[in-house]
DNA sequence: GGTGGTAGTCGAATCGATTCGTCATCGACC
DNA sequence: GGTCGATGACGAATCGATTCGACTACCACC
């Protein structure tokens, strides 16, 4: 059933109908009532891939989300859902392309097919190969984090450096000597993944600032790699008293390792980090963190790339976020930690 | 650039790029070879939308999930990512539609306006306008669970009911005499949410079979309404030795509340639950429960709509998983629990 | 030398919408 | 009464692909 049967059925021609529908062109009331009451019987509704061929325009949005293999954050599960909800007020529809290494059939298909109006990009690495194909391919596109050229695009970002000085400033503060830094995996950091990158430069660099033993581990993104990452940093870190980690996946089982050693937090061990709010929030004790507002920050892209979408020509837009740090009661004076070798610890 | 452009400058009509493109019919070797260099000169790449247009497929599955405002649990997010790994695997894109309530209008976009070749329907609740929306659409769908009229549709589901009562047996098995049932929310259940009316059904079947008190409690979907509705369980029923939970996102916070009321897993307590089966094992202690194997039933569900889709005459399929409980731990023989009303309980 | 088949190519129709140019009708106004 | 403008409707072109029918060579075979 297509605008034809429409027309045919009411008796008037399918630019009319088009018309009766668009109000783009006067249409007289009663062609209009007649056109309504054949559509209404028949339960016509234009055919969306006509018309965004005709337009030109899609009314959709590409979302690059990592590989399927990986199991998102709860960070990242908090953009795609301010994504989703952002473009679905717009009334856009959003089309998901998992899709991390490079030539990935996926995303050549959204992006070469020309199946979108705008791409929306997670997980971005420093060089990476999807924001060239993007550049070059003229799409709209906003990346949810930045590559090592960020002036090229536009993008919104964590500034995980600023907040694991942040972070390391704190302890410092509270008389920490020895601290850690838990990372993300192993394999996204070695793949360039920029937070991972920026979270040790602002370790590295507040560490020194401040004059302290600074640790850092990656740590694969899941409970139990927390546990083991922490139980090996106690074991080859007598006098580490405190932790700061970007890894959310990672820290129920951080907690659960330092309960297992028999570290009270925060009277015996401190842990701060950055997380979405909600997940730093329902972690038990609450932990002390930046609180990255995820939902803003997809709702944020959503709202950039309508606008690149609009007008492709407008300088690109850089949206880097600080969020302060929320004390939960995770952090405290430097305990004493009981002496490391100790049999019954574990 | 499109066809047309590639057709002039190698000098031949725009059927012969086709042709050369699809292998449809034979094309000289000399033709082909200056196609392809002008093809790769230019990196011309077919629009997918003209395609979809003359082709009628738009090779792209519809994946409707709950609405942005909802969290996901991870038993749903598993489903996604499933859905969304078992569509690129064919090739295929995914279009979300975050739409719950009637009138939609992201849903009504995806299935009006035939953006898509089939859709996969996920919390559907025993009437559901959504399925009715789609039965009278004609196009070919497949949910993750079912209405409660299975027979209309094509669906996977997980079998609530088996499993809670299954789930009830097991406690009784131990001897524990009087047990609670914490479901998904309130207005969940209310609006006719199926698993929460099934798991209902299973365990005031179970109960009275065994002859044990049961207690039925709604919760919100987030761990700190774990916390007090396992609270106000513990307060109110002095004897209540065990709890059956359907309630991912609650479990956090139930454990949480057992340990706060002085209650040692599984020695004074047991707990028992459906979950996905990471979302089990990554608890602590890790949760008996049934173990639903999420990302099987994501990628039963594409496959079945991908065969709906190649012809929509076939006979409906449903499956009914109901996989076994894993025995983890948390449940044990009936413990003594301290008499209630003691003040320094909590 | 005609007939038949096949390889290779082209032109035109088609998918279902939108939109531009055109035209008829009608009333108002000078 | 002729002109102008607005209103309302129509037909054809268009978006970018696919595909069917037809046509030309060319070769093989009887």
């Amino acid at each position: 059933m297509n605008i034809g049967e429409i027309a045919r059925r009411s008796g008037v021609s399918r630019s009319t109908v088009s018309y009766a529908l668009s109000g783009k062109r006067p249409v007289s009331q009663d062609t209009r009532r007649r056109i309504q009451a054949v559509i209404d019987e028949l339960g016509y509704r234009p055919n969306a891939v006509a018309k965004a061929l005709k337009e030109g325009k899609t009314r959709t949005l590409g979302l690059v989300i990592p590989p399927a293999s990986r199991r998102l954050t709860d960070m990242q599960l908090g953009f795609v859902a301010s994504v989703v909800d952002a473009a679905a007020r717009a009334d856009l529809d959003v089309l998901l392309s998992p899709s991390g290494g490079e030539h990935d059939r996926s995303f050549e298909r959204v992006v070469g097919g020309r199946r979108v109006d705008g791409v929306i990009l997670m997980e971005i690495r420093l060089e990476d190969d999807r924001v060239t194909r993007l550049q070059q391919s003229g799409l709209p596109f906003v990346g949810i984090g930045r590559t090592g050229h960020p002036e090229e695009m536009s993008w919104v970002d964590i500034d995980y450096e600023t907040l694991i000085a942040r972070c390391v400033h704190h302890l410092a503060d509270l008389g920490h000597r020895r601290i850690a830094l838990v990372n993300r995996s192993a394999e996204l950091v070695a793949a360039g993944y920029g937070p991972g990158h920026r979270a040790q430069a602002g370790f590295t660099r507040a560490v020194a600032e401040r004059g302290l033993q600074g640790v850092q581990r990656c740590c694969a993104d899941e409970a139990q790699s927390g546990v083991t990452c922490v139980e090996r940093l106690l074991d080859d870190h007598p006098d580490l008293t405190a932790v700061a980690t970007i890894n959310e996946a990672a820290m129920p089982g951080m907690y659960r390792a330092l309960a297992q050693a028999g570290l009270a937090v925060p009277r015996d061990f401190s842990i701060i980090g950055v997380a979405a709010r909600d997940w730093a929030e329902n972690l038990h004790p609450p932990l002390t963190a930046a609180d990255v507002p995820a939902d803003e920050l997809g709702a944020r892209a959503v709202e950039m790339l309508i606008q690149r979408i609009a007008d492709p020509a407008i300088p690109h837009r850089h949206v880097l976020v600080a969020p302060p740090v929320s004390l939960r009661g995770t952090t405290g004076p430097a305990g004493r930690r009981p002496e490391a070798g100790d049999p019954g610890a574990r």
